[in-house]
DNA sequence: ATCCTCAACGACATTTATTCTCATTTACAT
DNA sequence: ATGTAAATGAGAATAAATGTCGTTGAGGAT
């Protein structure tokens, strides 16, 4: 994932793009909020504003790069999208992220929709959990 | 649903919370912003501030009348609570909202967290449809 | 019914997340 | 190398929501 990429996507490889796009790549966390990213860059040294940085994470949801999660922190959250779908649990202690695939939820939603006449096209699942004592 | 559940709430009877309470109930459309909210107040020629009305509906919230959602529009809408939990389907061409429960759904998310060594607090699931052709 | 007290209120300032504006810079096709 | 439209940085602006504070009012006590 790189410059021939956003190329691909119709966006010019500018700096801002490639360093965001790194950073979502390379980033422990795969969840990060604009200023998360914003933030990054700022230790690592590069100029660059925080509008620019809403903007590029925008353009990447419109290209399909990444995701945008709307989890209930007030703000969102963005995600490389690395082709396999999957739906998210938030622990409301921690704000820790973990992904998981449940196929036989995928096949009800499919099923539900359909007993109302509809056909699904997206969904948005998350748990909110806690540590289990 | 009137003075006496707001006394059984803990809360004061008081105007404010009266006529929002009020509008929850009798609104043609079961989902409301504060913003919706103010404005029928406003309407209906009530003198309630804007911070009040999102005070009172944080309240009820905590108090267990009604629900907050999140969904993707940038601000939360309030429903009341009826006592029967549902998720909620929307159909992405007329806006559409159809509510659903089902059991097995809930059930697996409470299998999937527990395997992750968490419990459920909370769940939101939103279905995107179509009408099927 | 009147008084008292603290919760609740209205008005408005503030915060937070995000978007907009615009003058300047930059990618990249020519 | 150069021209041009696209992209950027800085900071103003907006929208949703919350905080502050002096005033009001609900409801228990008198």
């Amino acid at each position: 994932m790189e410059s021939s990429d956003l190329k691909k996507a119709g966006l010019k490889a500018t700096l801002p793009r490639i360093r965001i796009l790194e950073i979502l790549e390379h980033s422990e966390d795969a969840h990060l909020s604009a200023e998360d990213v914003y933030k990054i860059l700022l230790e690592a040294g590069e100029e660059v504003g925080l509008a620019t940085v809403y903007r590029v994470l925008t353009q990447f949801e419109s290209a399909g790069l990444v995701m945008r999660h709307n989890f209930d922190s007030g703000h969102s959250v963005f995600e490389l999208d690395r082709g396999q779908h999957h739906d998210h649990m938030v622990c409301t202690d921690s704000g820790q992220v973990v992904e998981f695939h449940n196929e036989d939820i995928e096949r009800l939603q499919k099923e539900i929709a359909a007993k109302h006449g509809f056909e699904l096209v997206d969904h948005s699942l998350v748990l909110y959990v806690r540590p289990k004592k």
